[in-house]
DNA sequence: TCAGAATAGTTGCATTTGAAACTATTATCA
DNA sequence: TGATAATAGTTTCAAATGCAACTATTCTGA
């Protein structure tokens, strides 16, 4: 039903309108998986930022970590100092250089990891229940070429 | 480079995860227009949101406006009595029943929101621009499919 | 070699947030 | 009716966040 007299004034149909659908549904995934790891392993959703990059590449150090995961520094030391407290993480610190420390899953921290990554990968798959196995791919398609395109260093604004 | 060896175990590779990716999109998208209106006219995401549905539709209350928003009461609340102190809202309560108020634009809010609806709609604009017509109504197909699994109030863990 | 710049990581602090408690008003129904 | 429940909206308070400042270490170049 749109109108057709004269010129039409611009209007936002909030619903339709990318940024906010996004942020909505960005919410709504994060917060369901949250859920589940916060109330059975007390992992926060950082901290399992943390966990699933180094469950990928070990000795990661805490800027690196920050790289791949884009929290910020602060972010990743709060998370990883829980995580060392909790004995999840291991710290060793770079003998060539004391300023950096490689981070590593302990025993423990793995088995942690072990049992949240194929629950969550599970909600994955349900989330994506609906979808062909194209549609995903298209998706993912499109989310880089966003992506690309909102990343922070990208100037859109200033003319 | 996939390990063919034995049985594969599961890995996450966290940037092809998709609620990991919805993340990064949807705070980059939505910081990038925040800086905007933060910088020119200083509002917030939140107050964006109320002035926004108040653009589409006056005379909303507190609660619709909530609903319409997916904000929590707290969260509208604050925002609205900013907008409030700012002259670019106003409330008048319901007579019938006095716990209600319908919020509107002033004349002053309006101004804002006619400001900043035209360049957010430009930088939606500009987002999609690397995307066809077609393929810009998929995605928002592919949304509104993961959103209505995603919605809160479906349950995909307990069993 | 040594002063100043750069880098790794932590801490402080002010702001934002979110859940629960709270006030005020209206609805329900015995 | 009048006690209890429900609803609208605000406030409180503790926790999370984000930025800047800080410490410690290493690098750079005159």
């Amino acid at each position: 039903m749109s109108d057709a007299s004269g010129k039409p004034a611009p209007t936002l149909k909030l619903d339709s309108f990318l940024p906010y659908r996004l942020s909505v549904l960005s919410n709504a995934v994060s917060r369901k998986i949250a859920d589940m790891y916060e109330r059975e392993f007390e992992i926060s959703i950082w901290q399992w930022r943390i966990l699933a990059v180094l469950g990928e590449s070990e000795g990661l150090t805490s800027t690196e970590v920050a790289n791949r995961t884009l929290m910020d520094k602060p972010a990743v030391s709060r998370a990883t100092a829980t995580l060392l407290d909790r004995g999840l993480l291991s710290r060793t610190s770079d003998t060539s250089d004391r300023r950096k420390a490689a981070l590593r899953l302990t025993k423990k921290g793995r088995e942690i990891y072990n049992a949240i990554l194929p629950r969550a990968l599970a909600y994955e798959h349900d989330l994506l229940s609906s979808i062909s196995a194209e549609e995903v791919a298209t998706l993912h398609g499109l989310l880089t070429r966003l992506s690309h395109i909102a990343s922070p260093d990208r100037d859109l604004w200033s003319e």
